[in-house]
DNA sequence: CTTGGTGCAAACATTTTGCAGCACA
DNA sequence: TGTGCTGCAAAATGTTTGCACCAAG
């Protein structure tokens, strides 16, 4: 599946974690590797920034072809071992809306990803919805549960492009 | 990831299609199965036998496991195929919620698939949350499109069984 | 200097596919 | 009775891992 995230649709950028005003992520990701005894390398740093570049979702592969382009040549190994890092330092997080690939997004901060999917043009538009987060605590209380976050996804097209199927 | 999904804590059975009043499952499989020019073999009725006896989430491997309890020897390529099928009947559809395995979920009418997951224990309980559609619809007027269908997943502990991480 | 990192390639796990024989409509 | 289906095993895909050498702190 051949999909193009045309960026946020809402502002990623404006919601923010908390009193953290936009700490540079790579002394973010740094001091959690610090933290963690491990050492913060040129390949890290290199897929850190290719990932900031870009604007909506990503995918393992496509880092390093954007690394290779830039003239970095980091091994797909590198790349994994080093998305499961930025995951546990929260600077990215899985987004699961396709079954046969991993997608990625930034997440400084904690606000949910919701997202709308294009069927049509395979395009994914990041959107913010503050009231999923209390739909989704109130149903939590009623579960008596904690909530920990929560995925929200929507599947349109433009005009009756097709009958969504597997959607 | 180990999971057991535990039933559907509101009621997937009342949120049918529309007229047809619960048709039986296996009619509608063979009728869209004889529509397409295919077959009904006993295989493909002992998997969806199989799929009727489960409440909550199913993945492949799961399927040829109760089916050999049961007796039966169906080869693995067998349960794709007819898990392929059967989303195509719109009878289950994929559910995504871990990036490591394909699941599914019993789709007979057109109720959106809306879960809880459990980080503690893995069990999966589905939801009805009516508002999501209005939501849905909203949002995609706002970018005027046509709402195809939506994923709602939230995830959730007990009590603080530990930080939220990859959620 | 020491510990952890990198690249490579082989290993993995899930899903798909080619093929020869079999069975349903 | 012919076309589609099954099982098997090999292929494909995305991700992980073992290992020898290399580099960050």
């Amino acid at each position: 599946m051949d999909l193009k995230p045309i960026g946020n649709g809402g502002s990623n950028h404006d919601a923010l974690g908390d009193l953290e005003i936009m700490e540079p992520l790579c002394a973010v990701f740094r001091r959690s590797l610090r933290d963690a005894g491990q050492k913060y390398t040129p390949e890290r740093a290199q897929i850190l920034d290719a990932i900031l570049e870009i604007d909506g979702l990503f995918e393992a592969d496509q880092l390093q072809t954007m690394l290779r382009d830039k003239g970095f040549r980091v091994s797909k190994a590198t790349v994994y071992r080093t998305i499961k890092l930025l995951q546990e330092a929260q600077i990215i997080r899985q987004v699961l809306f396709d079954s046969e690939l991993a997608h990625y997004q930034l997440a400084y901060g904690n606000q949910p990803s919701d997202l709308v999917v294009r069927l049509d043009t395979n395009e994914v538009v990041t959107i913010n919805v503050p009231e999923l987060s209390e739909i989704r605590d109130r149903i939590c209380a009623d579960l008596g549960l904690v909530p920990r976050g929560h995925r929200f996804q929507i599947y349109a097209t433009d005009r009756a492009s097709d009958s969504g199927d597997d959607a």
